[in-house]
DNA sequence: TATATAATGTAATCTTATTCACATTAAAGT
DNA sequence: ACTTTAATGTGAATAAGATTACATTATATA
């Protein structure tokens, strides 16, 4: 068991980026990279590049050739590729879940799409790339039989809450949820919330004042 | 024009989740609430929407009633649909697209999506959700004509920057860019990046924590 | 009309996140 | 071997954000 300082969310966020970027670089045959190099790739700053780093007790740089990129891979996968990541239960397969679902990229990542669930008969029983859709009932079973740990929800709002305590009572602790609505569950599970509309109405806040006072 | 203090990206983001469940109970014919309560279902705390309301200059809130649910939806209102908001293009007519084309709920709220643009042929000319998808080389004609100056990016990221590119001469000022890669754009240009893969990861790296530590 | 009550509005404080700044250092060139 | 150079690693400073705490206040009740 790791016993690291607790790491910032925004860390782990930024992380994540890095680690995606690093993927490309390497896949390009690059060996290493400085701090400005991934700092604009990331669109940050090389301070905050560094301080991740250090933050996450990486310090493998050195000032004439920056980072080696395995040495960077291998640290930051052993932060985010927590030994006990399960995999992914994908509730409400409509236009969005499907789009998740048929989303394939992250296939390379630990936690991948392993079942999908809905209400309705249609699509019951259907497969979506290569992962089929259960009814509710069988969620419990489901979970439990291919070590499902993370659910995705993308139904209608009003539903959100209803399928959230399935999930949740099902073993499921950690929770990426579509629908505009605040989920209420027990403090050991993590939520987060992707709220579109609500990306688009800051937008349009921030192009408006970006455009007024030139940033 | 107007000349609020800067507010904060952080209350921008509340103040749209706000309007979304004032709306919400507004339909149930409430007339008003309080600051706790409005905490409760925005899931945070009633010092920090009290704050965020102070932040906008809005204090018609009284001990006994709590604030009056039209005088905050006229408040936040006032500032997040600002005079000049515009319409929405989309870019990339795939799955992702799709769905966010399908789904109406914004339509209430003033930025909808008025035009789509893809390069498949298959795409172009089909109208989905009775908005028409259009080729590149027609996005600087419709963006004038449409009054369009947002975009959103949903084509695969390799193509995003191209994509950027087009729509920032085109005059756009704002873009949503779902494509997990990190855009160029003119400093009087907003772009806000959703990065789904990047959130699984960190809920499954939360989840594992969380579950480990109890919150 | 006076009193009690419970929520508001906000200054002050605390916390978290980012940036600055610089001493340290690893290699490349002389 | 010595010098130069440009990046790293990190404490300290600053900025941004959230919370606390409480004096103020509008109404219901006595
Ligand atoms: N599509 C978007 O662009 C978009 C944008 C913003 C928010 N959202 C949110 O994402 C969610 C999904 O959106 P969508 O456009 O895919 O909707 P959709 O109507 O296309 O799909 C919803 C799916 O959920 C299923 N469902 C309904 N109740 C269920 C239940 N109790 N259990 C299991 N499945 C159930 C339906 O059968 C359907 O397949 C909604 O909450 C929506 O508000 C979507
Ligand atoms: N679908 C998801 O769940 C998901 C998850 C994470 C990230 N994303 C990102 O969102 C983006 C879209 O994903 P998707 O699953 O919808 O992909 P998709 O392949 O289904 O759709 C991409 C669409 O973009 C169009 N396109 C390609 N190049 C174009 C160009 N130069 N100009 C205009 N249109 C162009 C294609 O014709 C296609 O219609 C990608 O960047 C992807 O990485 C999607």
């Amino acid at each position: 068991m790791k016993r690291e300082e607790k790491i910032p969310a925004r860390t782990i966020e930024r992380l994540a980026i890095y680690r995606r970027q690093l993927l490309e670089l390497k896949s390009n045959r690059l060996s290493h990279i400085y701090s400005h190099q991934l700092a604009e790739l990331a669109n940050n700053t090389p301070a905050q590049v560094r301080r991740d780093l250090m933050i996450i007790g990486c310090s493998g740089g050195n000032p004439k050739q920056g980072y080696g990129i395995d040495y960077l891979l291998n640290s930051i996968n052993s932060i985010l590729d927590n030994d006990k990541a399960g995999q992914i239960a994908l509730v409400g397969v409509g236009d969005l879940g499907k789009a998740i679902l048929s989303y394939s990229n992250y296939q390379r990542s630990t936690p991948s799409v392993a079942a999908a669930f809905d209400i309705d008969e249609e699509k019951i029983g259907k497969v979506i790339a290569s992962c089929k859709c259960y009814p509710l009932s069988e969620m419990k079973t489901k979970v439990k039989e291919l070590g499902i740990t993370l659910g995705i929800i993308t139904v209608p709002s009003v539903y959100a809450q209803k399928v959230t305590d399935k999930l949740v009572s099902a073993g499921v602790t950690g929770i990426l949820n579509f629908a505009p609505a605040t989920l209420r569950v027990p403090n050991n599970v993590f939520v987060e919330r992707i709220d579109i509309t609500m990306e688009i109405e800051k937008v349009a806040y921030f192009a408006n004042e970006y455009s007024r006072l030139g940033k």
